[in-house]
DNA sequence: TTGTACGCGTTATCAT
DNA sequence: ATGATAACGCGTACAA
């Protein structure tokens, strides 16, 4: 069934039938209504593909994440999915893994895809140097590109995030203030969130002129999901390192092997020991105590960046960058 | 930048352009190297939607499942994506949620973008009646259904799965035979899956001639990442009801809430309460102690799902039924 | 080995 | 309001 069938059984020109399926107002109500029975008749549908060339898009948005098994990014890729979806696009998912040159080939075989856009999810997009970010711009006078949990400040790339440093700062602070001032920082990402999350921790610190405190920030290179890993890690390190009384750690994951290096040592969280998460994942309502954790507002976020998407794909200016403020969960595992 | 373009500076046919862009290799290497050239001065890549037109492809696979933010279909889909794309096909990830007649409309949507096969991730997308599986009859017709985690026994769909039945089976009975006969079968899903796993648990407890074991059959209808629903609805239950030692839950996360159920209570585990999860997802290792759960092989599944589909879409003839056994992994939530 | 010409199913631009 | 027709860019018989 094409529209020439159609529009042969239907009496009328391909032109009208075209018309009918695309809603245009000028068309006879009797004409329309002709035209609609044949179409369900035969129950017909419009060659995705032709109708692709004519229009110059499908409707789909790219969507890159390293890892769509990531409770944080698998949680980002559905409720963007939802929101498109809800707008009329479909979203082709691509799983870039954290290789850089990787993701750089992904993102050209997307792009060739012709899609409308794209969405990169989660700050690991993002280097430090110019040089790494080089391939944003290349691509980004195709097609716009939104940036989600990250920023990067370029001619059709528009970034929607959480004020990630300033929650850090802020409940690095709160930590500080009911008494525990040698606080672990454990993290485990040089993304753009990663080293926002850092200096943030590190701006309360010195703001409150704690000293040495670079001494208590550990970096951990392994698996987050190998929970046991990271509670051996915090263990050695705690063996030979200075003494600390608290831990804030950048993922929930990372917080989760803190309460299991603690359970090791025998420490009681939080009598013992406080510990605070990132992301407000499901994990914080698995572990005992419960964990604090801080909600960064996803699905506001998400929310947020499909309707600056559609608005930039509806030729409107836009704002180029969104940022949300962060929200303390208070649980279990801190005394304040 | 078009194939005719790339034809004239090359000073060939637009034929010829198309052999060397899909390697034919009826082309003169000197004729080949000339157009190539060409092509990578100018970065021409082929309109996808004009190359779709030609082939009817756009060597795109729907990919639909109810959440991808669910712990497990999110890994489901990303070993998907990551097979397909090894393979040169992209995915159109769809998020239907859990009605089925969203599931349905989305199914045809999907169908409208021709897409070169369809897989449905989840077992929930499988009914008990023939009428609930109507609609993906209609539809195998024109593209292969894949189905990962359930089956269905019709032409041209294919099934992937783990042997649920036989898995619940065996460690119920292992249970049991560890001395706990009074156990707790706490579900919160009738799909296919669901209903083998309580079959398979029925099964073990008629065998051994348990008396009364449906009453320690708990169906729990909220969301199962709400833990602490889970376990307060447990604890409601343990109150009227016949006293049980040992949970046996069809996810890790009821098993999570049995947990949490038992430290309400005081009960120590696994010493007063077994519990065996299902999935072996990361949560068995972010409690204490960690969960027994049971692996049912999902990258094997996935990896097995993708070979078939892209046989059948080869034109071979390939296995209507893939059943792979699962794997208990013991953990500290049982004695055995 | 290479080129010509047509088909694919739409949308868009003109006339009418 | 409706129709005829020209793009759109590629693949591919078929011809050379």
């Amino acid at each position: 069934m094409t529209i020439y069938d159609i529009s042969k059984k239907a009496g009328v020109s391909i032109a009208t039938v075209s018309r009918v399926l695309n809603g245009s107002d000028k068309v006879r109500p009797a004409t329309r209504k002709k035209v609609m029975d044949i179409i369900e008749k035969y129950d017909y549908t419009p060659n995705a593909f032709a109708r692709g060339m004519g229009l110059r898009s499908l409707q789909t948005i790219g969507i890159l994440c390293a890892d769509s098994s990531d409770l944080f990014l698998a949680k980002a890729v559905f409720y963007l999915e939802q929101e498109l979806q809800a707008n009329g696009y479909e979203s082709l998912l691509c799983c870039t893994g954290y290789n850089l040159d990787i993701k750089k080939s992904y993102l050209d075989l997307i792009l060739s895809k012709k899609v409308d856009g794209i969405i990169l999810v989660g700050s690991n997009f993002i280097g430090t140097s110019e040089d790494e970010n080089q391939y944003i711009k290349d691509i980004s006078s195709q097609v716009p590109i939104m940036l989600l949990n990250a920023a990067f400040d370029y001619p059709n790339v528009y970034s929607t995030l959480c004020d990630d440093y300033t929650s850090m700062y802020e409940i690095t602070t709160s930590m500080m203030e009911s008494g525990i001032k040698d606080i672990l920082y454990l993290y485990n990402s040089n993304s753009y969130s990663g080293l926002k999350k850092l200096s943030g921790f590190k701006a309360a610190m010195e703001k409150q002129n704690i000293p040495d405190y670079e001494k208590r920030i550990l970096f951990y290179d392994g698996d987050p999901q190998q929970m046991d890993d990271v509670a051996a890690y915090i263990d050695r390190f705690a063996k030979k390192k200075p003494s600390f009384h608290g831990v804030i750690a950048s993922e929930d994951q990372l917080a989760i092997g803190a309460m299991k290096y603690a359970r090791g040592r025998g420490l009681r969280v939080p009598e013992d020991l406080s510990v605070i998460g990132y992301n407000n994942s499901m994990l914080t309502t698995c572990c005992t105590p419960e964990l604090t954790s801080v909600d960064n507002r996803l699905e506001t976020q998400t929310h947020q960046l499909v309707a600056t998407l559609l608005g930039v794909l509806a030729g409107e200016e836009m704002p180029k960058k969104s940022i949300f403020s962060g929200k303390l969960v208070k649980r279990g595992t801190t005394l304040f």
